[in-house]
DNA sequence: GGCGGGTACTAGGAAGTCCAACTATCGGGC
DNA sequence: GCCCGATAGTTGGACTTCCTAGTACCCGCC
């Protein structure tokens, strides 16, 4: 049984994707498997990052915006500077700010100058739990820990390229 | 300006991100930036093959699922093996059977000999759907465009042995 | 000095994902 | 032959994400 209550299959699912992919004549597969992939490999990742983080409260994406406003400098930031540096759609920011407020981890401050800006402003309290939550974040591994250094780096060397071909930042300058 | 209207940056966020993490000495980042690539490159992925979906009413989850009953035997399947394939939830597959019905690609059949399980079986649109969606994903490479052939394998490569590593599915047989 | 295009954020709605709890059914053991 | 744990699917709720549309505001240009 998995975490879903299904039978653990006793093959694997994406192998056997390609082989009717190739069966059918739709292509090689390659990119078909690549793609599947990451998908599972997002979720995979994903479910465990965000079990560490659970019992704080927290998950990643809000994890992902508190350790920003920790890094910044008065661990503040426009909303839509957070949209832009975790490539999220202004209207997500504006959904997890909402929430890490009514937690107190997060407040909302007028921007001194720019009426139309809003600063999101870390307290005091979610300070000190993105600390806490970063430690056990590493002590798991972000999930990875089946893989060691020199996969992972293998596995964000590729991601770059990707990214970089896809306008995730200007890599010319 | 970026998909979501905001300025694209100058320097790559993860490679930031990096750097910030290990100056409050919270570790090598290894992990972190692994783990966050992955999330940026489902992101991506998804995008781009969501975009070349949108236009035919499907997304990849709905093409996914549409697939699978493809490749099965007399085009149908139970709801639970639906879900133990594509490793999601069984509450998720109700909620995607649900929609694809509502389309008439996919209908609900009662299971001949069991009461308790339903089958979805893929629709003559259906079908035909498919196999045009397939086409055109493969036009776009999965929106792995970007990166060739053996990138692609060294990808899913490491995403096996992780997927291995989390229970994916049995391998010692 | 005000007009208008661009910028910053929010509101409402759809989709996908998960979890917890519920109903209906199956099937083995007494 | 019946009970009770296991199995199959659905319902309701929470969260994240996206899109479209709207309001408020800034600023350069006439």
């Amino acid at each position: 049984m998995n975490r879903y209550g299904s039978t653990v299959l006793n093959f694997d699912p994406i192998e056997e994707a390609r082989a009717n992919w190739v069966r059918h004549g739709w292509g090689d597969g390659t990119a078909m498997v690549a793609a599947t992939s990451i998908t599972r490999a997002h979720q995979i990742v994903l479910a465990k990052i965000n079990a560490a983080l659970a019992p704080h409260g927290l998950t990643f994406s809000r994890f992902e915006l508190l350790a920003l406003l920790f890094f910044s400098k008065a661990h503040e930031l426009p909303l839509g500077k957070i949209g832009a540096r975790l490539q999220v759609h202004p209207t997500s920011v504006t959904s997890l700010v909402d929430r890490l407020v009514a937690d107190a981890l997060v407040e909302r401050v007028p921007h001194p100058t720019d009426r139309r800006t809003t600063l999101a402003r870390l307290t005091q309290v979610g300070a000190s739990l993105v600390a806490v939550c970063s430690a056990e974040l590493e002590a798991i591994d972000f999930g990875l820990g089946s893989l060691d250094a020199e996969q992972q780096e293998r596995v964000s060397g590729v991601i770059t390229d990707l990214r970089d071909a896809s306008g995730d930042w200007d890599s010319t300058g």
